[in-house]
DNA sequence: TCAGTGGGTGCAAGCGTATACATGAACCGG
DNA sequence: CCGGTTCATGTATACGCTTGCACCCACTGA
């Protein structure tokens, strides 16, 4: 029914063989005999079986890209960052939402569908503890990471350490002493960002001899609702914090309702600052520290791109890329009221 | 190298026939001839070749998803949906950004991409206009389209023309009469929704007998940003509107900056409602039509299936399907201030 | 008892491409 | 003029599965 290689070949004079090699842009294939067989395929609107292709090199032409979320807006940038990349490679984006593990919802294994399925695997923020990652890696194929900490495995984040510092001291310069932490959720259960965030945060805390109230830290699960549950309970604290330091700028908004919930007014009466420069927070005066967060699915695209076509030779060396993240000072922090 | 169907059977002493036939659930095997051979294929960690099935079979067990947009709100939201239908469905997504066809880029028309390569189409609010979407469309496979309207195609979406004219309507009932639009683009260049939002807009101003004046109307090309700078083009008129209704929400989060930038307060000096009720919404207290955008994709996801399993007798007819939409009042709406 | 029935199973022919290998022509320097 | 290269091309097999068809073996009812 539909037109194969064998119809190119034989309208065009030659073998399936030689269409194969000239449509692919193989070497030794004449010239004339090259152009002759692309403009037969055009006009035959030849299209490639790619079931065929696949089972007869063993490649797939698609590679994997798992995520625990497809919404959210760190997410959705990223896929579409690193959609951008694979485009241009012709590779085709088979997206795999994993979903929270810990919901509990009974979530199929990831493994089987990726065994024979695709040539790589772009992996975004799977958290260590997630049960599926160590499958996932056992896979023998090229992958890499993004937001995750993997020896051998391309990994690609901004500083996430570093990234809290920055907002940390932002706060501390500010001459702010009593400071809240608005995490994602608890240890056992973090992004690797999380856990370096939280570790930034400290080291600035210690740094400045400033003490550690175990209860100036609330869970915000990084959604708006969660910041502002999360902020809440630090306002209901006995001496609530005068700055407040949110691992997304999704939950530092919902921090701020909940500012303003109590007749506050962030910045003045209470500073806040995120992570992410989401796009509102520009409309929302958040201060933030800004990350490239397209950029760094772009990134991680690439690095797999390059795996996969290292044949070799130019053997690819997997390593940990960091991206440079910026303060952006908005007025949602202010230097503290005596 | 990798264990084949050949090797189950073996292990299994059955043939190759009977082990596809068992792994699959087609009737015919004898129930424990079927449990042995899965038990075999999970012990020696059988997976399927899909291209081989692919080709041995000619379905493919992959559906695309064409959108314009991946990291926008509404449109991730609706992939979100679908995955999720999809993933329950064993198959697999093929996620294909067909990006925003006016920029003019160098854009890889899709078609062949899809050809030989997918069982179905879910089209997400590509604009009639679109060049690629007619190609897409004579594409012979069960298809569902989000946010479009075209004969003998599965089209699922609100009723634009009724959510705008509710939005207006409440505009109105609160007294205002110079009512602004915020629009997405140019009708050269609209999506179906814009369409009919604008159109319900019309109607309804229509039906009060209040004058559209151009001049109230500006483009915010569905940003935050556009929203912001359309608002002040409406805010430099002469006599600027008392009421705006903007296309969507993300449009009216910028034109409430825009609003206070000028020293005015939306709801208080300018009344302002959008449609979609984004996750933002409720925090900026801004009014708005209510749609449930996961549900869109859910459903088109479901009504796809629907057609590729619907084989000939229980024929599934191609329909059109309006998704509920509820006005949420909020703060940014009030009385006319007289 | 026997033709008819239907479920369980095996046989073998594809599905459409990639590629190792063979072939033949053209070209090279000695 | 000739053995050795190099390049363009063809031949033919493999890739791993699905499925139409044939087959066998209970059963069934007359």
């Amino acid at each position: 029914m539909s037109i194969t290689i064998r119809d190119v070949a034989a309208a065009a004079g030659v073998s399936t063989a030689t269409v194969s090699r000239a449509l692919r842009g193989l070497p030794n294939v004449d010239n004339a005999t090259r152009e002759k067989v692309k403009a037969v395929a055009a006009e035959l609107d030849y299209v490639i079986s790619p079931s065929a292709s696949r089972l007869a090199s063993g490649r797939t032409g698609s590679i994997a890209v798992i995520t625990p979320y497809i919404s959210r807006w760190f997410f959705s940038e990223v896929i579409s960052g690193v959609e951008s990349i694979l485009q241009k490679g012709g590779l085709d984006m088979l997206l795999i939402n994993v979903g929270d593990y810990q919901n509990g919802h009974a979530r199929i294994p990831p493994t089987p569908r990726l065994k024979r399925r695709v040539d790589g695997l772009l992996i975004i923020s799977l958290p260590p503890q997630d049960p599926d990652l160590e499958p996932i890696l056992n896979l023998d194929m090229p992958k890499s990471m993004i937001g995750g900490i993997t020896q051998g495995v391309d990994c690609i984040a901004i500083d996430d350490f570093l990234a809290a510092q920055m907002a940390t001291e932002h706060l501390v310069q500010f001459g702010h002493t009593r400071i809240g932490l608005i995490a994602g959720g608890p240890a056992e259960a973090r992004f690797v960002a999380e856990t370096q965030r939280e570790r930034g945060f400290r080291s600035v805390m210690t740094r400045y001899g400033l003490q550690e109230d175990s209860m100036l830290e609330a869970f915000g699960r990084f959604t708006i609702e969660g910041g502002e549950r999360a902020m809440l309970a630090l306002l209901n604290q006995a001496v609530p914090p005068t700055a407040v330091f949110a691992m997304s700028d999704e939950m530092a908004f919902g921090a701020m309702q909940a500012i303003r919930s109590r007749g506050l007014e962030p910045g003045e009466d209470i500073s806040i600052i995120g992570i992410d420069n989401h796009p509102m927070s520009g409309y929302l005066n958040l201060s933030t520290v800004a990350q490239p967060v397209a950029q760094l699915g772009v990134i991680a695209a690439e690095r797999l791109l390059a795996q996969m076509f290292a044949l070799g030779d130019s053997a690819h060396k997997p390593d940990l890329v960091n991206v440079a993240t910026t303060l952006i000072e908005r007025s949602s922090t202010a230097p503290r009221k005596r």
